[in-house]
DNA sequence: GCATTACCCTGAAAGC
DNA sequence: TGCTTTCAGGGTAATG
């Protein structure tokens, strides 16, 4: 399930292999994934070369020349590996992107909940999907002062603001998880309520999880990997997800699980309020 | 305008 | 053993 650090983790490893090479073609499947992949797709591609790449949120954007911008979200099985040598596809691939250097790029995704694209648009934030993000939680814009107004304003229960990918673009349910076991913010809390001193706590909270994240190259359950097929690390440093009936580290507590908008919470009704 | 729900998808696990 | 059902969740369209 890649949330913002496993796109992170991407985005580092691909800086390192991608920049500077030339699309020579594009390979598809035919099936659609999120929603059908535009035929001209593979045309914006070709003749272009890799100038930068970028994360936005869970978004990885490829920044080509002549201009044009290429995205890639992962949805929830989603998963891109680079190839310098010739080999077999395995089985759920849907985009192979050849190199003019005879290197490839493969996206995997067995539940199709994935997306690419490409837009010949100059500017970034021309891009719509990329647009109607929210802040970014590791810029220094995303501070109390900011997030402290919208709060007030909403009558959401805390955990589905925080997976809003439309106010703060890049945590998940695992992340989100562990942000309001860190803030000891319970998950069904009405952000109204929240008061000044747990905005700052859960300010924090998200920085802290995320950074702590991506030191650890993401984590890895049964489906994250980066490009080189190595999966993360951070899976041993989850305090609530997916340990339910399992002691809370703060309080000894057990774990509780409840369904939330159609999403599991993971948390200590004895350390979050 | 905002909040909630249903849906897409497939492999793994659970249940029978 | 083998079949069927349930569950997982990111994003979005539909509904309230």
């Amino acid at each position: 399930m890649p949330e913002m650090p496993e796109i992170e983790t991407l985005a580092r490893k691909l800086r390192s292999v991608l920049i500077g090479k030339r699309v020579a073609g594009v390979r598809l499947s035919g099936l659609p994934l999120r929603r059908p992949i535009d035929d001209q797709f593979p045309a914006k591609l070709r003749g272009r070369t890799i100038r930068q790449i970028l994360r936005r949120g869970k978004y990885l954007v490829l920044k080509l020349e002549p201009q044009a911008f290429w995205i890639i979200h992962l949805g929830m099985s989603g998963k891109i590996l680079y190839h310098a040598a010739a080999g077999e596809c395995a089985n759920h691939t849907h985009a192979v992107f050849h190199f003019s250097d005879s290197t490839r790029l493969e996206y995997r995704d067995f539940r199709r909940f994935g997306l690419l694209a490409a837009y010949e648009v100059r500017r970034i934030n021309e891009i719509p999907e990329i647009n109607s993000l929210g802040i970014d939680p590791l810029s220094p814009m995303f501070c109390r002062k900011w997030l402290f107004p919208l709060l007030q304003k909403s009558r959401q229960d805390v955990k589905s603001f925080l997976l809003d990918q439309h106010k703060i673009a890049g945590l998940g349910n695992i992340y989100a998880c562990e942000v309001l076991f860190l803030a000891r913010i319970k998950p069904t809390r009405r952000c109204y309520t929240l008061t000044p001193l747990e905005t700052v706590r859960l300010v924090h909270a998200i920085r802290d999880v995320l950074r702590l994240a991506i030191r650890h190259r993401g984590t890895s359950f049964s489906d994250f990997m980066d490009s080189d097929g190595n999966p993360g690390e951070n899976q041993n440093n989850l305090r609530v997800f997916q340990r339910e009936g399992k002691n809370c580290v703060r309080c000894r507590a057990p774990i509780q699980r409840m369904k939330q908008g159609n999403r599991s919470s993971f948390f200590c009704s004895h350390c979050q309020r």
